[in-house]
DNA sequence: ACCTGAACACCGTTCAAGT
DNA sequence: ACCTGAACACCGTTCAAGT
């Protein structure tokens, strides 16, 4: 056999299948945050992961913000396409709901896109469409402008939960639940909270924290939302009408 | 002069004035990242700025997350106190519109907002008081959940901007502004985002990107969705009836 | 009760080499 | 052209002391 040359086998590294290129690093990125959350993906880590050392990784990223937002950027690639003859309504729904299951797919995903100072071209490309969006369904710039601002983070599918658990890792063990005692004396310092937080109070079992659908509460503040900037739209809204809405 | 003791000079440590306390450490965490951001805001160089060695700290604060929950904690208490009297529309737009103006005080809040899994006993409280504005002008309980879903981080008085400097440290270099050559070429390829994002194109100087006011947008979205929520409120919206709005 | 010093197990990244 | 090794300047935090 010739030697140095094996074509299944290690090349260089020690389990380095093959050539290290852009597209294995980010994919391997994306792994080692879906099974162990952002703050393990460290250049150290991430390297290890793919049978090689650390700084050969900055041959194909410039730095740790470059592999971030190639990472945002893969994300951006799964969410569905527009789909061609809808109105502008249906249209950017559907784009948000689909960003949003992306999103869910990638809990991390949320935290990353907050840090970034998001231009990179994929980005760019997804929030043009999506302006295109209303623009084609009639909407003035000026009004699109405002709307877009008004979407804000909801575009991507998400916005801040009021109790969070995007900053844990997929591999933590689940949050303690409170005790008895301690709940009734939560319940009794913040009785609002507990009035909206336990939903079903007077005609289920005792459900403490979870009885909340998230992706209906989402919907709910989307369609909200919608049909807000619809109202807006008939009306023919511009500036010279500062008033948001019948008041 | 009695030995080892002067009043007003340090004691122990070098400019140490008088002894460490949970305030004190706070108060400079917050300078610290007033000024230099909040990737600034390490134990050593927190440490460093009050004259002291690093584990010094750990006596007046567990460790680093409790050091950005109590950030957070003093933040929360500069928000203005509700006007009592005030009908839940004006009660909810000051407070929101309050927290709003200490969040840009402190440009470095909104990113520690987002990784907290906040539940410390003054956020608790700025979120029972805010939920009691809704349930004092009548709403339901479940209306309540949902518009407080609905509101989500705006209720801090923000939402993820569209092109994004929070992340960005107060003493950076103020961000290059693109050349002529390259406008024109991203204008070409994002055709919607130059649109819009060129505000007043046909009458003015050609403003690029500062033709925007982000408080003046963020108040549109919140009227947009104060409006939302009179209007179902008005209607009696129940579960029953998921419809969000008059479709 | 409060602060210190040294140490441990990590980071991202530069620079000068190796093949 | 791509990967390596050693090094630098940082992190948060533990542990065993000092006063």
């Amino acid at each position: 056999m010739t030697p140095q040359t094996q074509p299944d086998g290690p090349t260089q590294g020690r389990p380095g299948r093959e050539r290290l290129n852009r597209e294995r690093v980010l994919r391997a990125a994306i792994e080692l945050a879906d099974e162990h959350g952002v703050d393990a993906v460290s250049m150290r880590r991430l390297a290890e992961r793919l049978g090689v050392v650390p700084m050969a990784l900055y041959k194909h990223v410039a730095n740790k913000d470059e592999l971030l937002d190639g990472m945002v950027d893969a994300l951006v690639g799964e969410i569905a396409p527009a789909a061609p003859g809808a109105d502008w309504r249906t249209a950017v729904r559907a784009r948000v709901l689909s960003a949003r299951t992306v999103l869910l797919r990638h809990p991390w995903a949320r935290r990353v896109l907050e840090t970034r100072t998001h231009r990179t071209f994929a980005v760019l490309g997804y929030m043009d469409s999506t302006i295109g969006m209303f623009r084609a369904g009639g909407f003035s710039d000026e009004l699109t402008h405002h709307v877009m601002h008004a979407l804000g983070s909801r575009m991507w599918g998400f916005t801040q939960e009021l109790f969070d658990d995007a900053g844990r890792p997929p591999d933590a063990p689940p949050a303690p639940v409170p005790d008895e005692a301690t709940l009734r004396a939560l319940a009794a310092a913040f009785p609002n909270v507990a009035a909206i937080a336990l939903p079903a109070e007077h005609d289920g079992g005792t459900v403490v924290g979870s009885g909340c659908d998230d992706q209906a509460e989402f919907e709910f503040a989307l369609d909200l939302m919608l049909d807000g900037f619809a109202r807006l739209h008939e009306r023919g809204w511009t500036r010279a009408d500062p008033a948001t809405a019948e008041r």
